[in-house]
RNA sequence: GGCCCGGUCGUCUAGUGGUUAGGAUGCCGCCCUUUCACGGCGGAGAUCGCGGGUUCGAGUCCCGUCCGGGCUACCA
């Protein structure tokens, strides 16, 4: 049989990381045995609903490129996708009466305050809280007709057998153990008339033939009433795949608190999605040897429920920085220039730096101005659509020294600004020396007189200055020439920036720093 | 409180009875070099949560214990 597997999130926000990574799972799984991957919206709570939640999960995962076979926005034949869709179309209602029927649940018409002063009674009394018998359970079916007939709200719960032990299969964990008897009656079906996840994703995981149930690790207390749903009904259950939590540094939940926790932040940072796939990935599944630097098909080639790790895993900030700069440097520099321009263009990045506040910078950096990284990412955007091979060019030397594709912006502006800011402890620390007068205009006569440069030619003339006025080494000529140039003290190579810079380039700059001097 | 899950360098992890407990990241140093990076090399960093047992031998098996987390909703 081949593999199906889902993703069925609940519309209530967007769409975070530990649920990108079981949306990882899945796909790398369903890929790796060439099965189906399914998309399922959970709509049933009315309460918590987000109209624009939707939208978010699948323009997420578009971004991170991890396709669907079946789901709301596509189709397929186990339709509709959504819950409250399939609620509509009566598949909930049609199951629970045949579940009734069987014996396994029955009606409850306890008022919400009942419920409440049993709860507090239970917790006063040290016992076990929850729905364990109540009124109805055992009541009898006259009592609930009459109740029906007065038209008193109620819920329908499944009923727990008694005096077992339960013991649900887990992939990852293997067995676990359960006694029925610290089970309470789950609701099935709401007063509302809507189904809960218990009942709803275990009636759809079975219609929708999925094979693998990949779910957070907070499922693992109410799988056993998942299990006995199935045994109920008498249906062949899914694998039960519990996935660890991601956690942040601190050990706790993910959270604002961290950094981003939308995966859209993480694009708008300029995390590149390979770069993100793979290290989400390497969080709670490794492939059993010494790999991490994984493409997509390594993913898919390696991928097996063996890998997975039972224990939670943290999110380092600093590890995917370190994977995306390698990803910065795997790519052509033509690639490399489409990628960041389709990231300049891309909504969620000037919505996110345009409202960025650097609510805590590092120490001993200045905070990082949101709206600021924004206008040189345009800057960049707009001089690559006007000159496009001049900004290839500044990339290219830009590239072995990124992160993220939001540090071109920085990184490449001296390339795109007519009048470079000065740096002024770099200004301080190399304009105060003597030669440096005769320095600039020597370069500036030069390159005044030139046409074209050459990374040769730009080297010929700093080592001739070098030589001529005595200087062993390179260091004091080269600096003063790179403030002027770029108004900094880092850099690529200087003759390299030299050459892209161009002579005519090179001229202004080199007026603009000699008028300093004076 | 009850039930359940987890626990190997700071972090991600390899490891399934015999390893100097390996790799990666981060950190430090050296090399490269015109700077910062990149890259290369090297270093520090783990009494495998703790205590018992089983065994010739335990990170690996068993028991206990501590700590962390989850669930304990007409939320998922």
């Amino acid at each position: 049989m081949s593999v199906r597997v889902r993703f069925a999130p609940s519309p209530t926000g967007l769409l975070h990381v530990g649920a990108l990574r079981t949306v990882l799972f899945d796909y790398l799984f369903a890929q790796h045995n060439g099965g189906q991957n399914i998309l399922r919206i959970e709509d049933t709570d009315r309460t918590r609903y987000n109209a624009d939640s939707e939208k978010e999960f699948v323009d997420t995962l578009a971004w991170v490129g991890i396709e669907f076979d079946e789901g709301p926005h596509i189709g397929g034949p186990h339709g509709p996708y959504r819950q409250s869709e399939r609620k509509e179309a009566g598949i909930y209602s049609h199951w629970i009466e045949r579940l009734i029927e069987l014996g396994h649940a029955y009606m409850a018409f306890d008022t919400p305050e009942e419920l409440n002063e049993m709860r507090e009674y239970q917790q006063i009394n040290k016992m076990p809280t929850g729905y364990f018998g109540g009124d109805w359970r055992d009541a009898d079916p006259s009592k609930a007709a009459a109740a029906i007939a007065e038209g008193k709200p109620y819920v329908i719960r499944q009923r727990i057998p008694r005096d077992r032990t339960v013991v649900v299969e887990d992939a990852i964990r293997g067995r676990v153990e359960f006694d029925t008897n610290t089970l309470p009656d789950p609701v099935l079906i709401k007063g509302d008339g809507m189904p809960t996840y218990h009942f709803a994703a275990m009636v759809d995981d079975h219609l929708m033939e999925i094979t693998h149930v990949l779910r957070g690790e907070e499922w693992i207390a109410t799988s056993p009433i998942h299990w006995l749903l199935f045994e109920m009904f008498g249906w062949d259950r899914p694998v039960f795949v519990h996935c660890p939590v991601i956690v942040g540094t601190d050990g706790k939940k993910l959270s604002k608190r961290h950094g981003a926790t939308r995966v859209l932040d993480y694009a708008a940072q300029g995390y590149d999605k390979e770069a993100l796939k793979n290290f989400i990935a390497l969080i709670g599944w490794s492939p059993g040897d010494d790999r991490e630097v994984m493409s997509q098909q390594e993913l898919i080639a390696a991928f097996d429920l063996k890998g997975l790790q039972a224990s939670p895993g943290r999110f380092d900030i600093e590890k995917l920085r370190w994977l995306n700069g390698h990803r910065i440097r795997q790519m052509s520099t033509e690639e490399l220039l489409d990628t960041i321009l389709e990231y300049v263009k891309a909504p969620y990045t000037m919505e996110y730096w345009m409202n960025f506040v650097d609510e805590n910078p590092m120490p001993n950096k200045k905070p990082t101005d949101g709206p600021e990284v924004w206008r040189r990412l345009v800057r960049l955007k707009e001089k690559a659509e006007t000159n496009r091979s001049y900004v290839l060019e500044a990339v290219r030397l830009e590239q072995e020294r990124v992160q993220t594709l939001a540090d071109f912006g920085e990184a490449c502006e001296f390339f795109l600004v007519d009048e470079v800011f000065f740096d002024e402890k770099a200004v301080e620390k190399w304009f105060g020396q003597e030669h440096v007068g005769k320095l600039l205009r020597f370069l500036l006569e030069r390159v005044s007189e030139a046409q074209t440069a050459s990374v040769e030619w730009c080297e010929s003339l700093i080592r001739q200055f070098a030589s001529d006025h005595g200087f062993d080494k390179l260091g004091p000529v080269v600096h003063p020439t790179r403030v002027a140039l770029t108004g900094k003290t880092v850099g690529p190579g200087l003759f390299e920036l030299m050459n892209v810079l161009g002579p005519s380039r090179m001229k202004a700059r080199l007026e603009r720093a000699l008028a300093m001097l004076k």
